[in-house]
DNA sequence: CAATACATCGTACGATTAGGCAATAAATTA
DNA sequence: TAATTTATTGCCTAATCGTACGATGTATTG
């Protein structure tokens, strides 16, 4: 056995035992299929009992691990399959199919999500003075990347705060900034490194992007947009699709429909109403959009979800 | 014999009377193969003995008359043919090409051209509350129209002047201003109000060829000019397309291209400063799209100029 | 200095939109 | 149950706009 191959089994074994610590710790906070917002903000623990359907969920820009399980992210054409040994890096919001592909009663699929937000990244990488990354071009927003014990260890010990509660306002955000350096540093850093310097053609889509994730109801004027980002309406185009693998209106379009559907199915607005708050002029040009987005028309589709719901509940 | 028919017996040969009268006006001030800047500013004259090639030309906003002879333009695919019995109105810079197609020693080719300023037309618009013009769409700056006795005695009237110079300052800008009313009123007014009303998509289009005429040179942003025309970058192209056959950057670099021509013809510029002068940053590309406009590479079409001329002299 | 790779930009094309109206489904009432 | 009303969806037209694609210009590499 090589000295390499040695490494590798002890770094492996101690992953392993890293990953049992992981998943005892989240076993203590969550229950089967529940999803908990702890005491630190931002951090989120999960655990759930079955492969699921894939189903349209909103990424934040978020930091995903599973210490157990497995979760399949269709974004676009592009599917991200993570699990224990990856971890998976969203840095901005963006709409997907997410699905979890490996769970069961015995070994249900265990996650902790860290939320990430750009500024702290920003203020650390001036703080610790790392390079501005090389490349202009703009990459998918959405990343895998290898879990290392320093990671896992600094999410254990900011798990294991929820035990200590007073210590939280004090190490949270430092053990946070640890993971956050971690993963600038790590094979993956490139990419965060991208999203946070200013002025870069990735911020300066993130920025549109966060524009339309609070103003999608607002008719869009993509010409205004890409010059908000100093690009000309086609390089626009071209990075923001490089990112979200989705074009600016079609990324609207998600935005709107969901919201809409939400109107619909927990504030119990109808069909035309939703569709107006939304930014919809038309209630027919809604419907169409609505049915092949979601494979029903509104109301059919609601109703569809209420007897499921129904159903799971009784 | 119908009263409508004998009116236009009569009207007919008013007209051929009035047509006979310009020619005799025009012969007196113009020689074979000639063109007169007259002493009314704006107002041109000319003869030609024979039939010609089609060349490229730069027509500005004018009105165009043939007392005699016939021509044809060529615009983008379209084509305009006008004789003694239709004018031509160009209502903004077109680049062209310009053939006489009817002319001969004995019956030359005898015209008249009066240029147009939009800022007279938008005052006499207002001033004589000719109505906003109904269609908002755009359309070609270029239009044919049929010549009325009327509108040959003001041109008549305008070049007698040329006799009576002292009256010219009081007097042409009356008749122009007739001439300018009368095509207002006539059969192609519609089109001539609506690139004169003020906020109209056919003046935000003339405003930015203006704009092209003058800094061609400089480098285009499409976005912004379609910005500063208060339109979405596609309708801007869809509109200035519709009046000029022309998208935006060939508009620009037929300017460039012929400006150039200009530079080595007549102020003996070489080729590599020719290119650089008028806005391009690499030779090369100067010279592939010389060749694809003038049939040879910038030195060739020179030299085949020079030759030509000289042969014409001689 | 040529050749090549790469990013950017212009623009033609096709999708999307508003707005109006017709058809249909659902709900309410006789 | 039938009739009437109301809410929703489907369809049309003309115009605008988004955007994929190909042309153009810039940087890089041998």
């Amino acid at each position: 056995m090589t000295n390499q191959a040695i490494r590798e089994e002890i770094g492996d074994s101690s992953l392993e035992v890293a990953l049992g610590a992981l998943r005892n710790s989240i076993a203590r906070w969550t229950d089967k299929s529940d999803l908990l917002e702890t005491a630190v903000s931002g951090l989120l623990l999960y655990q759930h009992d079955e492969p699921t359907q894939p189903r349209n969920a909103m990424y934040e820009p978020c930091i995903c691990l599973v210490a157990q399980g497995a979760k399949r992210v269709l974004l676009g054409d592009d599917t991200y399959v993570y699990d224990a040994h990856h971890y998976l890096i969203a840095s901005v919001h963006l709409p997907t199919m997410v699905q979890i592909v490996e769970a069961s009663r015995s070994k249900p699929c265990m996650g902790v999500v860290l939320k990430l937000d750009q500024r702290e990244i920003s203020q650390l990488m001036v703080d610790s003075n790392l390079p501005q990354p090389r490349a202009q071009q703009s990459s998918r927003g959405m990343v895998l990347g290898e879990v290392t014990l320093p990671l896992l260890n600094a999410f254990q010990r900011l798990i294991d705060l929820l035990d200590e509660q007073k210590d939280i306002p004090i190490l949270a955000p430092i053990i946070q900034r640890e993971i956050i350096y971690r993963l600038l540093v790590g094979e993956q850093g490139e990419r965060l490194r991208q999203i946070a310097s200013a002025g870069s053609q990735s911020n300066q889509i993130a920025r549109a992007i966060d524009w339309l994730k609070v103003n999608f109801s607002q008719s869009l004027s993509i010409d205004d947009l890409a010059a908000q980002a100093r690009m000309s309406t086609s390089t626009f185009h071209h990075h923001f699709r490089s990112m979200t693998a989705l074009s600016p209106l079609q990324y609207q379009k998600q935005l709107r429909l969901q919201e809409a559907r939400r109107l619909m199915l927990a504030e119990r607005m109808d069909a035309a109403n939703a569709a107006f708050q939304v930014g919809y002029e038309s209630p027919s040009q809604f419907s169409r959009e609505y049915n092949r987005m979601f494979g029903a028309p509104p109301l059919r589709d609601i109703t569809n979800l209420r007897q499921l719901a129904a159903g799971e509940g009784g």
